[in-house]
Order: C-alpha cells, then sequence, then structure tokens
DNA sequence: CTGTTAGCGCATTCAA
DNA sequence: TTGAATGCGCTAACAG
C-alpha cells in the first residue's frame, strides 16, 4: 500500500547516501555492519524492492530471464512451466515469456530469438523444446546470452541441456512387456528428427537385445508424437495374421497410445487381456483413460526446475537469498567455471524417468516366472 | 546479428538529434515527413529496438505486462496463454510470468500480489482465474494499476473481466440431453464458492424448467471439479435405484465426467447406453477418452486474446503496428474513456461456448421425437 | 518542426 | 568505510 520509496527515500530514513544503500542492497563486502542493519531495517519496513528498470539499465544486468516456449502445444509444458516458475520464483528474477508459433514457418521463430537478442531485456534464456530454432539459441548462447535447453528434440549442440534419460525410459518400458512374458513387442517409433525419438528407440532394443529376442522390423511403426499416429499404428499392427501381430505396444509418447486404444476397440481388441500397451510421457490424463495407461513418466517440473537453476548459476550472481529446497542430483561442483563463459565441456543434465505401473499391460501371461523387482 | 546500435547511434546517422529520433519512434505528430523518413530507413536498416529498460525507466511506462497465472494446475491455462502470448506478440509488449501457487495458503499470492506492485514493473495485469486473490487485484486495478481479470471464479468486482457464458454453456449442455429423451438429468455442481458452477446450474435449471421438467435436489452432486469428485458422484448415482437413477448426467467439468465413466465401468454401466453424459470445458483429452466425450467447449484461446487485447487498449497507446485480426465481438467503442481511468460500468466480455457433441450421449432414446435444430 | 537540457532510479566510479 | 559525481538509454519539458 506504501506509495513507491525509492533508493533516496530509503536513503534519507536512513541517514546515508544512496550509494551506501545500493552496496547494501547488493551484498557488497564494505559496509559497516551497523549501518548495514539500519538500512536492512528500513528497506524492510518499507519494503522497498529496488525497480528491476532502473537496476538494469544503470548495471547492465536485467534480473530478467526469458523462456522460449513452444506455443503451448505441448501437454506437459504446463508441468515445466511450473518448474521454472517456482524455481524463479525463489529469487530476485522475474520471467519473460516468448511464445514460439510452430504453426508458422521457422523464420518466425528466428524473428523472435532475434528480438530476444534487440530488445537485450533478458540476461538468460531457457529454450524449451525448441526444435528446429535450437541451432539459433546456441549461436545467442556463445554470442554471450546464457541459455539453457530443456529438452531439446534436436541433436544437442555445444550449450547447457537438461532433460531425462529417454533411452533408459524406453528400456524400462521395454524391460517391463518383457517381464510380464511378452515376446512380440511392437514399438511406435517418433519422427526420425527427434533425437529423443532414437533414444527412446535405442532404449527398447537394448531390452529386446539383453533378453535374447529378435528385433522385428515389421513391429516398428514411425510417425509424430500424436494421436493418429496411434491410430495408424493401430491398423497397421491389428490387421496383421495373429501369429504375426505383435502381443504387447510401446508407444513412444501416450498420445500416440490414445490413438492405439480407439483403434484396438475398432478391431474388437481388448487392452490388455489381447494387447499389452505401454505409453511415454506420464500426461495427466493417462490415469484418466481406460483402461489406466502404463507409462513412462517424464520428470517435466524438475526438469523445469533444474534447467532455471543452472542458467541461473550461470548468471553467477549471490541471489539466492532464500535458499533452494534440496535437489539430489544437483550439482554446484559441476558448474564451477561458469559466467566467465570459460567452460569446456557442454553441460548436460540427465533426469530419470519413472515406469508407472497401471491397467494397460494387464498380469504376467504364459505363466511367465517373472517378478518384478 | 549487429552489436546493438543505441539511439544515439542511429541519431549520428541519421544526422539528427536523438530527441527525434525519439520522436518517431514514438509516432509523435510534429515531425518532418521527410526527416521521419530517413530515421526510419536507419532504424529499419539497423533493426534498431530501444531499450525496454531505459524506456521504462524514462517514461515511466514499461511497455510490459504482467500475468499472473494459477500454478499451470489447469489443463486449459495453456490454451488461455496461446491466446495471451498471441495477443501480445502483435504489440510492443512483453509478457512477464508471475505465478501463483494455489497449493501455498492466499497469503503467498498476496505477497505475489505485494510484489508485482512492488517492483512496478509491468504496466498491467491480467489475473488468469485469480480465486481468492481477486479481491486484491481488483484494488490494485482501482490503486491504478490497470486489470483485467479472465474467467474468474469468484464473484466478479469493479474490474474488467473476459470470460465464457457459463450459464448458457450448461443451459447448451443439458437441453441436449433433454432433446436427446431425457427427463430425469443429473448435475453435478462445482464449488459453492465458484461462481461459475452456480452459473452452470443456473443454465441447466432453466433448459429443465422450459421443458417442464422438474428439479430433482437428489439428482444434483457437489464437490470439486476434478476427478474424485466425478467418482463420488457417480458412485451416488449409480446405486440409487433403477428407477430413480438418472437416464443422463451433465457434469460441470470434464474431470468430473472422466470420474463418473470410471465408475460406471465398476459397475457395470455403459455410456451412453445405459446413461448420457455430457462434461464442461472441451479439454483435449475429452476427444480421446472412451467413448469420447460430449462437452461444452470453453473458447479458451479467445478468452485470453481478447482479455489482453482489452487491457493493451486500456493502457491506451498508440502500439498497434501490426493489426490484430478480426474479432467479431470486440466493440472498441466500448473502450472509450479508459486510460483516463474514468469509466464507470465494469466491462464485462462474454465470449460464448459452443457443445461438441461426441459420442457419450448417444442418439435419441424412448422415440423422442425432437430433433435437433 | 527540431535541438538542448534535465532527469527517470540505480550502480559505479572517484575522492575523501 | 562512505559521500559526491557521472552515466546507463531513453523520454519529456523547454526553448529556438
Amino acid at each position: 500500500m506504501a506509495g513507491k520509496p525509492t533508493i533516496n527515500d530509503i536513503a534519507r530514513m536512513a541517514g546515508v547516501s544512496k550509494a551506501t544503500v545500493s552496496r547494501v542492497l547488493n551484498h557488497k563486502p564494505d559496509v559497516d555492519p551497523a549501518t548495514r542493519e539500519r538500512v536492512m531495517r528500513i528497506v524492510e519496513e518499507q519494503s522497498f524492492v529496488p525497480s528491476i528498470t532502473a537496476t538494469g539499465l544503470a548495471g547492465g544486468q536485467s534480473r530478467l530471464i526469458g523462456a522460449l516456449v513452444p506455443a503451448f502445444t505441448w501437454p506437459f509444458i504446463t508441468d515445466i512451466m511450473r518448474g521454472v516458475a517456482e524455481a524463479v520464483s525463489l529469487t530476485p528474477y522475474e520471467l519473460i515469456l516468448y511464445s514460439i508459433n510452430d504453426s508458422r514457418r521457422s523464420d518466425d521463430n528466428i524473428d523472435i530469438l532475434d528480438h530476444i537478442l534487440a530488445t537485450k531485456l533478458t540476461s538468460g534464456l531457457l529454450a524449451i523444446m525448441p526444435g528446429q530454432p535450437s541451432k539459433y539459441v546456441t549461436r545467442l548462447h556463445k554470442y554471450g546470452l546464457p541459455s539453457v535447453i530443456i529438452d531439446d528434440q534436436d541433436k544437442p549442440g555445444d550449450i547447457p541441456w537438461v532433460g531425462t534419460d529417454n533411452k533408459h525410459g524406453g528400456y524400462m518400458a521395454t524391460k517391463h512387456l518383457i517381464e510380464l512374458g511378452h515376446r512380440r513387442i511392437a514399438h511406435i517409433h517418433g519422427l526420425q528428427r527427434y533425437l529423443c525419438s532414437h533414444e527412446r528407440y535405442q532404449g527398447y532394443c537394448q531390452a529386446m537385445q539383453e533378453a535374447g529376442l529378435p528385433l522385428d522390423p515389421q513391429l516398428v511403426f514411425e510417425g509424430e508424437f500424436i494421436q493418429p499416429t496411434g491410430r495408424a499404428a493401430g491398423h497397421y499392427f491389428f490387421s496383421m495374421p495373429p501369429e504375426q501381430r505383435p502381443t504387447a505396444i510401446f508407444a513412444s509418447a501416450d498420445l500416440m497410445a490414445y490413438g492405439v486404444m480407439a483403434v484396438a476397440e475398432e478391431y474388437g481388441i481388448q487392452i490388455p487381456r489381447d494387447v499389452a500397451l505401454v505409453g511415454f510421457d506420464g500426461l495427466d490424463s493417462s490415469a484418466h483413460v481406460r483402461p489406466a495407461l502404463t507409462t513412462v513418466q517424464q520428470p517435466f517440473y524438475e526438469m523445469g526446475r533444474r534447467a532455471t537453476e543452472l542458467l541461473l548459476s550461470m548468471l553467477d550472481k549471490p541471489h539466492f537469498a532464500r535458499k533452494l529446497p534440496d535437489s539430489p542430483a544437483f550439482q554446484p561442483t559441476s558448474l564451477n567455471g561458469f559466467g566467465n563463459n570459460n567452460y569446456q565441456e557442454p553441460i548436460r543434465i540427465h533426469i530419470p524417468s519413472t515406469l508407472i505401473v497401471r491397467e494397460s499391460c494387464g498380469s504376467p501371461r504364459h505363466l511367465s516366472l517373472s517378478t518384478p523387482d
């Protein structure tokens, strides 16, 4: 409710110069403890918050970080953003949203990146699944705008990166199916141009090979991470002669799995009785579909949070007034050298996914002896 | 790629003073056309973008608008934000994200609002479904921070508001059921403290009464807009003796409908054969569930877009460089008087919802003669 | 119509 | 250890 105290007001009230107020605000060492104490008291009392605008102008540091968000088309963006917002809220930074319209040509997206650079508003950038523009983000990063990429769909470049272990996720999903007694396990592959498509497939392959199961190219269907692809895959698999037909399907996206479910119904095929199904992503709605979908839960919230922490640490300022809650896998040591921009190896943080077992795989079949450990 | 031209550079290159550059940049009338032309050329060439930070400091106007977002827990936030981002991207404004953690006490949310006020960063505020804090937002608005509320869950205060016509939505849903031949139609009511719960219920009542159908309090179940409430409602309705049991259910949220579906299965009740079901919201996943859910589609994207346009128009500056695409119901005339903060009647924009008919209601029953018009 | 002069609120020199 | 002076990039008041 207070009008809007400026640093001048605080200085006057504390009986010091604004320079001193600025000093204590920025945790400069050379300040008399008593003075610091007094200034802090006034600051608290007046709940004084320095103007980000002015601070940015004067200091060249904007205390603003940008989040490049793909047009909110993917359902899990929200979870990532929750993590981002949470991390940011624990610091004096603010979050600026830059939305990419993936419906338009990629030129426009580069326009946005140019805009980000041009306005010079943010001092760091969080690129969420940038896809094609990721090369450009990489350039921005090298150019001097600290950036981190979250779960890029593209080949990772030389830029800090946070994501999940897609390969291990694919491995878990497939292994689960194998342990349930399945041998003919199909896979619905994502688009070739996404790195994660390959990684998930690699996990699938590894699990199959470890179990001594053959990799049948006939059992791999490829498409986008959307429902229609799942439908197409369903038609493809379910129209196979029974002895060739897979008894289980590992879809590399929950949306794909939804498509399979819809088509299965049309074929009179019951899930999980006739065919087991595992998805990938862990969308909320996967708990609602019938049967509830067993899936690989990606740690979206954590990804957002960790990526933000990483970016903030790169900005390398003593901002962390309130301590962040523990994040077990966070290794601040690996961050040393940042801020001076002279690190060598690109940072990559892989946060593990977890397999959520629900109904879509049923119980062990064929008298399989394997028990879940 | 250019270094970072300042207004001084532009001024020098154009052979004018920076004041003049500033003038053309801000579309001031008193500038020689030739000069304006020349300056613009340089600006284009250098792709000069004035520093938002400096502009804000000097002008007192920050060209930044804040979006108060409820912790991304609701699935449709993404759609709203898509609309917001789209509208903002057509202007020189940037969007700052303030995330409310509804998991915490509401005190914290007020803290955020205080923070918004304190940092004085944004020149306008978009409050998305603020719920409890809406009174505080209203105060901020009166206090001088232009704000608009999107789809508030609370009683609307004296503040610009954009939302959908919940009552009409409830009316459409119920009428659809009635036209299908249903007479015992149940309703799952949202929490009392949300205005939209009442509105949707009112629509339900109106449709029932118009059709001369009795309002049976037994057929109304109340709870949150979440799946468990739907499950509870399902148990409640399905354990009724068959002659009392409703033949149709209008759930005031899609998530509730999902719960009903899950429980129906447990009771061996088939949807739509045994009971018809309509939801409310139009979540994407409602097209994926089995059977696909008939629902009232809220115009989330439009709500975000229109609310942003409204807020921007209140900020009352000649920013609209690129024209916004047509939005039919947008009446600029109703906005006159804004910006001087001396308007009388609070603006309310209701964007119509639409009924999406899918599978969960089946076809007309009881040889009903009614045909959809 | 246009250039000059002051600041916006703060950080960062310089002296003291 | 602290205060005074200078300037960040831009807008706004004032002259001319």
